[in-house]
DNA sequence: GGTAAAACATACCTACCGGTCGGTTTGTTT
DNA sequence: AAACAAACCGACCGGTAGGTATGTTTTACC
């Protein structure tokens, strides 16, 4: 059973969560937090030491949840595009402030410095990337992906991954699975009409 | 002749679109910007009347200021792949401050709410994927590219672009020409192995 | 070169926000 | 039920930053 002092930590993190996906880092306040959470901002203080510190907090909890469970979908022994599209797909499967995370990193790493900045991009490049990259690095070994750096692969993944997630691509592509497939035949094929490249048998 | 009014606003946006850049919008005083450009608040808000007018007022200048300079860079008659390759080279001649636009308004876009924020989008949306967006609907047309979303398509591209543009990929891929070259090659024929690819003719 | 208006500088106001602290409630132990 | 600790409240402080009011200089034009 959860103590009251875990309930209470785990509804600000989680109120904090909601806030900062909503809104930069320097547009929350403490004090709508918690708020957002029935408490006082004196009840903040007790469990976190600063506004920093809750949002470092918030985002180990969130990513390594989500690190946790994306990390599953990989650990098969399947072909290259399997394992990525088994990845894409239970990425999909996130509830959508989840999957948010991701461009909230990217949006707020301006904001600290110095050894909160490098634990930040440190975290962040062990959540979604560094999965990809293992998937690729493989891929490339057995030959079915052409070779590559994996790390700027895995980034152009996620990259495109990101665009499939916009509001405009719903109106475009409906459906996850579509848009799974969509992203693994971009990566994998590219966007050039493959019928154009004259085939060398006559 | 510039008059005097003009070389002021002059400095000031420029002062403003360096620190806006350095870090986020909130993070970013009057004060400082005034200093950037050896002026005092005073005379800040007697060119602007608020901080986000001002920001919005360096945006559009930068803006309008890139379209022009990339908009040539396509107005040519020559093939999808060579057109794309004119535009990310004229991009790429930027100077890096420039460059760091895009990744600008996709970090501040949260900060604004209603008519500035619509504002924003829109003078985004115009910059720079709406030039891809123009040249890729060219490609699909004369079958150069495989049929898709083009608006879809053109946001892949610019965050390849992006992709390059980080610093690992300085490690990886040395200068501006091979750059291009990883970025074009990746959008037209992705990351799979086409040697894996069978020939249908024995 | 004189003058009115534009273009600043200076000082100040006010709202806000992160953080603190004394005190209060709630729960637990003995 | 006394004693103690954990959890929490709410008022408050110090600093800050956007914005303004007013005085001063400079520019532009006659």
């Amino acid at each position: 059973m959860q103590t009251k002092s875990e309930i209470t930590i785990s509804n600000i993190l989680s109120a904090a969560e909601g806030l900062f996906l909503a809104r930069q880092y320097a547009d929350v306040t403490m004090e709508q937090i918690a708020a957002a959470c029935d408490v006082t901002k004196g009840a903040i203080y007790y469990h976190f030491p600063s506004k920093e510190k809750l949002y470092l907090a918030m985002l180990h909890a969130d990513l390594d949840e989500k690190r946790a469970l994306l990390g599953e979908a990989i650990a098969s022994r399947a072909d290259c595009a399997e394992r990525l599209r088994r990845l894409t797909r239970r990425f999909f499967d996130l509830p959508a402030e989840k999957r948010e995370l991701i461009r909230l990193i990217r949006r707020d790493i301006n904001v600290f410095e110095g050894a909160a900045r490098d634990d930040l991009v440190r975290t962040y490049q062990a959540s979604l990337p560094e999965l990809v990259e293992e998937v690729i690095r493989d891929g490339i070994a057995a030959g079915e992906l052409a070779p590559g750096d994996p790390r700027l692969l895995s980034w152009h993944f996620v990259a495109l991954v990101e665009v499939v997630l916009a509001d405009y691509a719903a109106s475009v592509i409906p459906g996850a699975e579509s848009k799974i497939e969509y992203v693994l035949n971009l990566f994998l094929n590219g966007a050039g009409n493959q019928r154009n490249g004259e085939c060398p048998c006559p």
